[in-house]
DNA sequence: CAAATGTTTTTTATTGATAAAAATCATTTG
DNA sequence: CAAATGATTTTTATCAATAAAAAACATTTG
């Protein structure tokens, strides 16, 4: 096989969404347009039309492009269709290694990870290769992959930098002009924090997601693309505990979400000790979370 | 072509060196040994004791690997067999963005550059994924890689980082345990500073591989996968800096030992705000350094 | 003639094949 | 019987081929 046809697929899914949103007989608009939207190329647009015409969606004859019909459930394509295969991998490897029990200073093998991802050896190869920046694997010339695993080390040595990171980001808040963006970023955070604080009863883990916003909000001052990277792999870390440490999530969040906007008070304050102690508060709150998912395996 | 055997010959040339150390008719150490002092596997050390016996330079038989003879110049392999693949994109690649005329946001093409370094579009692919970490280039799924630049920004934001970082690791001198192996390193590291200063006329150039140990040295305390990682960064771009940066090379470096010197001292004093001004006056030396050669392309 | 569509070219994502190198297992030898 | 060698198996590094997707160029149309 050669390259997948996902990106085609999950954008396909889109346009029938977008579809169903307009009446039958209106017009879908043009292509440019359309490509914008869906975020691919006009190539993909085009394929997608074609697709469209030949099931009798729409009516496409150049500019016109009439629907005739709204679409049916069969006729979007499937989750497991629609991702690409370095994403679906990512996944599932992050789920081999946090949560499988395979030990520290295991190899890796890319043949065995091909098989068991269903996939080439060189896409298991890139993969790796890009993955390693996560420092959770290891590898040198010629050598095997290493499993560095999750560990109480790796939760610590993450925990250090992003509260150096986030600490120098949050520094500059004090003298941080009124008009700077990230203060409106921080209204509209605050008052979803809110909003999910009114509702956490059944809401609660919608916090990962936010929390996750909430960090690169503070960081981006920092206008540092090491900064961002790093704050990457925080964020997927981050989410994969929190999509499987479920043990009081939800009293978990709503603290979280207190020492959020008691953050946000200080950093409006622009008074450092408070912002200070606010930060290295939530931080190690967060850090202790991450270790002590971590004893519990 | 596959796998190219570039780690067989690097070997080799070595022991070849290792032959000529020893007299003939001496017998060399065994397989296992051997494949310790290479670095390499038995599998490589049987292929090339297998190779020196077919050159009737040892007689090999079963235990017994005689010298009968040293080697001759052109049985070495020459410098560009030796380094893998891999290892020699690096090099002509930062070349290529550091040194040619290439515009920040200018799109990289994978086939090209395959071309142009003569290698497999796999490897380039592999090799870009493996580099992204370093900033200087950019991709998104689908897309093109786009390179990002060696630019002041770049510096700015590779030096905030760097500073970061190895303040944080100095902030633990203060209280490091008198036992503790940095001391030692420190102290061979001062003795080779003074070393080198005294030869500096002469010697100068060798001051970048000392410059990088020295900094890998102070920021290894951190005991952070993430902190030695980005120091991996700057000894590479202060390395390729030093490189290609001649102007008034014997001078800076004369100044920076100084610094080192000082700075040992005030780590040696565990005086926190000594120690503090040193680093910070060192790092923005370097800092300024770096930015001055932007300037001039 | 600018914006949209139509057409062609370029580039990326993915795979399978193969020699080099590592790792493992089996046998010999002091 | 432990350490070394011998033989075999597994795994990595590298390449070339191809469909999907993007990008570039050409043509039409309001």
């Amino acid at each position: 096989m050669t390259k997948t046809n996902t990106r085609f697929k999950e954008s396909f899914n889109q346009c029938l969404g977008i579809i169903d949103d307009l009446a039958v007989g209106a017009e879908l608009p043009g292509e440019v347009a359309l490509a914008d939207a869906l975020k691919v190329s006009r190539t993909t647009v085009r394929n997608i039309l074609t697709s469209l015409n030949d099931l009798g969606i729409i009516d496409w004859q150049g500019r016109a492009k009439v629907i005739l019909r709204h679409s049916k459930k069969d006729e979007y394509f499937s989750d497991q269709e629609t991702s690409p295969i370095s994403e679906r991998i990512e996944g599932k490897f992050l789920e081999w290694i946090l949560h499988g029990d395979i030990a520290p200073d295991a190899p890796l093998n890319e043949l065995e990870l091909a098989r068991q991802f269903n996939v080439g050896t060189s896409t298991v190869r890139e993969f790796l290769i890009s993955f390693s920046r996560f420092g959770l694997i290891d590898k040198k010339q010629n050598q095997r992959w290493v499993l560095r695993g999750f560990t109480k080390e790796y939760a610590l040595e993450l925990s250090d930098v992003r509260e150096m990171f986030e600490l120098h980001a949050v520094r500059s808040f004090v003298n941080l002009p009124d008009d700077h963006a990230a203060w409106k970023q921080l209204d509209k955070l605050e008052s979803q924090h809110l909003k999910l604080l009114d509702k956490i009863d059944t809401q609660y883990s919608r916090f990962s997601e936010l929390d996750a916003r909430f960090h690169a909000t503070l960081n981006r001052v920092s206008n540092n693309r090491f900064v961002d990277e790093f704050q990457d792999i925080i964020s997927l870390i981050f989410h994969y505990h929190y999509q499987w440490n479920k043990k009081d999530e939800k009293e978990r969040n709503e603290a979280a979400i207190k020492e959020h906007l008691a953050y946000i008070k200080a950093l409006r304050s622009r008074n450092w000790e408070a912002i200070k102690s606010n930060a290295t508060k939530h931080l190690s709150t967060a850090k202790n979370t991450l270790l002590r998912s971590l004893n519990q395996n």
